[in-house]
DNA sequence: GATTAATAACTGACCAGTCAGTTATCAGGA
DNA sequence: TCCTGATAACTGACTGGTCAGTTATTAATC
């Protein structure tokens, strides 16, 4: 036997969750759930297939780590600008943008939207977990911040959740082009000059003719 | 040899092509790509999975031809209409909306939708024809109809691409919601109301001030 | 040298695409 | 009207490859 000096493998228990879920963000945000491999997930982290399932007992548990641990902390600090803010809601929702623009270049956040919304059908528990630890809050916290907004006389009568989902779409369908259509040679949109005209247009639309500066 | 009288299969060229495209929408919109089984796409459409091969050369082709021969047809009034509209651009947009609700109680839209978003990385084929053949033209003619009613000092300066997506973004959010997250017991919307309150406020913060009513 | 993290070869299920063979259909001849 | 090839639409068993999950074994660490 030979006995040269580097071992084949270290053992490493207390880092391997960490360095597979972070493997796995990556992978399932370019591949989508069914085609990530998880022999490709093993491999970024540094492991052999079978030591993924000392950590995580299938691949739909691993996913719901990868939200839990990589995601749901990222989206939280955004839910409690929101829920913090005292108002008026104009300054509020030119800083929302900005922020969510900031979190799409530290994660890979479309490649994971664009796979629990193309998977949603054959893996209903992703589409689960997704919406009840990140969408359910966000849209929620807007919407309070919407309806708070109303309640002292700044936004026009209408459906608060409503007005949350037409605040926020036309940044996730820039995403979702982004991810879709500009690979296979489509013009892509400036994210942030979009989201900075739609906010203005919306609160033009949205703001009460009192309220309006 | 027993000599009853129904025969194992009929002879039908002409009529199969046609029904085979019509149950491939139906399992592409239901599973996605990856996942639809041609088997069970050939046992809708009432012949065996050999027969497929017999029209169509892969899976990929018969996608294609979904996408031409199932869906583009319907679009294509859409795109006309808006092509066609001499303005005021007020009245067109509040047509559009209607005009997008019923096509999507006609055809399984969402869940090609839904496809063409998740598996737009792993095949960027179908992306590239959904885009092509449809997108891109139902884009094109919004934003020649906002870049006119610019030209006709309607519609306030502003990219007009950026305002077509801004346009269509909610409606198409809340189908991928409703494909997505109402399936697994979040609260859907109301497509036709959001899409009324989304026009209003959108008219209210486009249009120029001269040209509001 | 006991413990257990980690490996790597393996299993079983699944499925796109193929192909050798089967059978409906229809001319043309009796 | 009934046969009788000839044609090609159609079938279904098969192949080759992929991949989630399992397990027998090895080796790092205390």
């Amino acid at each position: 036997m030979l006995a040269t000096g580097a071992p084949k493998f270290r053992r490493r228990k207390a880092a391997r969750p960490g360095e597979i879920v972070e493997a796995a963000l990556a992978v399932f945000a370019e591949k989508g759930f069914a085609a990530a491999r998880l022999e490709e997930i093993a491999v970024r982290a540094g492991v052999s297939k079978g030591a993924l399932y000392l950590y995580f007992e299938t691949k739909e548990d691993l996913f719901r780590a990868v939200v839990e641990q990589a995601i749901a902390p990222n989206l939280e600090g955004v839910r409690a600008m929101m829920a913090a803010h005292p108002g008026p809601i104009a300054d509020l929702l030119r800083l929302v943008p900005e922020r969510i623009a900031l979190l799409l270049e530290t994660l890979p956040l479309g490649g994971v939207v664009k796979m629990v919304i193309g998977e949603a059908g054959n893996f209903p528990e992703l589409a689960r977990v997704w919406h009840d630890r990140l969408v359910a809050h966000a849209l929620g916290a807007l919407c309070d911040a919407v309806a708070a907004a109303q309640a002292r006389g700044e936004v026009k009568p209408g459906d608060p959740r409503t007005f949350a989902v037409q605040l926020i779409a036309p940044l996730l369908v820039g995403v979702i082009w982004r991810e879709t259509f500009v690979p296979v040679g489509a013009e892509p949109f400036d994210l942030p000059a979009l989201a900075r005209q739609h906010v203005e247009t919306m609160l033009t639309g949205m703001l009460s003719d009192g309220a309006r500066r």
